[in-house]
DNA sequence: CTGAAAGCGCTTACAG
DNA sequence: CTGAAAGCGCTTACAG
């Protein structure tokens, strides 16, 4: 492949001036630049930006991290693609290539190799889980500017791009109760992540508020996979005397998994029980029960996002961003009004 | 940060004896080397990518290209995630990094600038369009080792990881005809594209050779996206009289769109009208209507893909990999049988 | 307006 | 077993 001396030897001029040229420097007669282009598309040359980002000390690459308990199950989430989607998008309008990094849970310390070892400007981190305590340790480790995407922390100097998770639970819940449920039963319990406790809180809070009782042997757990989804069914159904009549799920495609579970054992929804997911991924009109959800902008919060993080490292300007965005109802079938 | 000089200076030893000691050269001291190994340590050292893969001619990373018509919707059809996911899995397996580029179709001479780039190894190519023609025009511009994935054409020196798409298309027309349907529709007819115009080939083969007409005024285009299967059934219900008594669609994401539609218009799937789709992507038994389907291997062309170019930049074999896998049907509730 | 030189951070022969 | 030197392909001051 052709080199900037190649270039520079065809066309005639010393490497500085072919250097200068093909980067719209000012100060190239131009009819030295001319001769430099066209030697550079006769050797179809394209800079090694590999020397180019070590001397210019940028890549104008962004890392986008996905990570999750296992490697293999973070791509079965919809609304990963939805926020790497618009993160892409927005990233290559503004000139910039992105390296997508998948990494479990337990090798999160990959990503400050990553960050060091200066093949990205900037890191995304999508799906990050842990407590506040672990990811903002993880996080001082990190040397370049980065933002959190769709999970947020409560550290006041952590730059994040997300929702209010215990407001997502409180609009499900609630609507739940306003339908006339009492009896409302939650999936998704995560301990020592922060993202499913915020979830649980807004549920425990909107029931409290409505002075409605909290009652564990209805809280199941769930790792935000389908698969748990299913198994909390089974669990539930474990115990029968502890029926609620609805239940709020912690995110969508846990409910899918609800969903699958329900029926192979042969219970309707919403007639024997209601269900209410969250996140909104697509199709869910199409399932065999339109599920009620609570939409998260994961579109928007991915362009967001992609947006600030290139203002960060152009800026580097070190006032924290920290965006909420607003989540909404999105009511379908799958929610019954009792009387 | 850090850099190789710090360590060497810290450890009393030469950048040389350094690198050695840090790369597992043999002929280091072991003394010498956990001197070496202690000071990196301390200085949360990390080697510089780009330095590296500069000289070493190699960034130990693969490009991901998904392509399509816009960018956008590409990451709307959950086959391209099982193919990336299994991808990535196995690359870092392997301790290769991956670079994910999403290139809308108009702008494909891209792909040549990044395999010139340097900043990786080899390139895996999905959903790329064309005919045969153009893609192979392309792909003789890229001086890396590269892999279609999920897409083949018919040139003898390109290397592939797919499926015989006219295959699926026998399979699916085969199963509709079987189940005794001889009006049998299509969708997804698209013209300048290899592997539409080889699924197209496969329903119309079949067709001949159980002595059914080709019928083009129930043959209908669509882009392989969602909206598109929709608006095909708006298209096909102008005409009452042409009524096909099954379709088959060609995958299974215009298959969801030709659900809205159907659902749309109130016609039953499938007592008015027997569905077929292709891929078998993820929850399609919990749709309103399970979608019968034909079943492609995503996660093995990917796993597959992987360890090819992987094996490929290695060992330098000009040997052509050219791999087809095979499909399988998947039945479900979607089409009738019709005596 | 153009060219020779230095240097980004590493690795790889090559002396010693 | 270890160190000094060259060089990967570029860009950036700095002379001229």
């Amino acid at each position: 492949m052709a080199t900037i001396k190649d270039v520079a030897k065809l066309a005639g001029v010393a490497v500085s001036t072919a250097s200068d040229a093909l980067n719209n420097k000012l100060g190239v007669k131009s009819a030295t630049r001319s001769k430099v282009l066209k030697a550079a598309r006769k050797l179809n040359y394209v800079p090694n930006e590999l020397a180019r980002g070590l001397i210019s000390n940028s890549t104008k690459t962004i890392g986008i991290v996905l990570s999750g308990p296992e490697s293999f199950d973070i791509f079965t989430n919809p609304s990963f693609f939805e926020m790497v989607q618009s993160i892409i998008v927005v990233l290559s309008k503004l000139g910039y290539r992105t390296q997508l990094n998948v990494i479990p849970t337990r090798d999160v310390e990959q990503i400050v190799r990553i960050a060091h070892s200066r093949t990205v400007d900037g890191m995304l981190l999508l799906g990050t889980r842990g407590n506040d305590f672990e990811i903002s340790k993880l996080l001082k480790q990190i040397p370049i500017p980065y933002l959190l995407v769709g999970r947020r922390i409560s550290s006041e100097d952590v730059c994040y791009v997300s929702v209010d998770d215990s407001v997502c639970s409180s609009i499900a819940t609630e609507f739940l109760i306003k339908m006339g449920h009492t009896r409302i039963g939650y999936i998704g319990e995560l301990p020592g992540d922060n993202l499913a406790e915020q979830r649980l809180k807004g549920y425990r809070d909107t029931l409290n508020k409505f002075g409605l009782p909290y009652d564990d042997t209805i809280v199941l757990p769930g790792d935000f996979y389908q698969e748990s989804g299913a198994s909390a069914i089974r669990q539930l159904l474990l115990n029968k005397s502890a029926y609620p009549t609805a239940i709020f799920v912690a995110n969508d495609l846990m409910a899918l998994g609800v969903l699958e579970g329900l029926q192979r054992e042969g219970l309707r929804v919403p007639d024997d029980i209601s269900i209410i997911g969250c996140d909104n991924i697509p199709n869910l009109h199409l399932l065999y029960i339109p599920l009620t959800t609570v939409s998260i902008p994961f579109y928007e919060i991915g362009s967001i996002a992609a947006e600030k993080i290139v203002n960060m490292i152009n800026s580097n300007s070190n006032e924290p961003t920290q965006i909420l965005l607003q989540c909404s109802l999105r009511i379908r079938n799958s929610v019954k009004q009792i009387v």
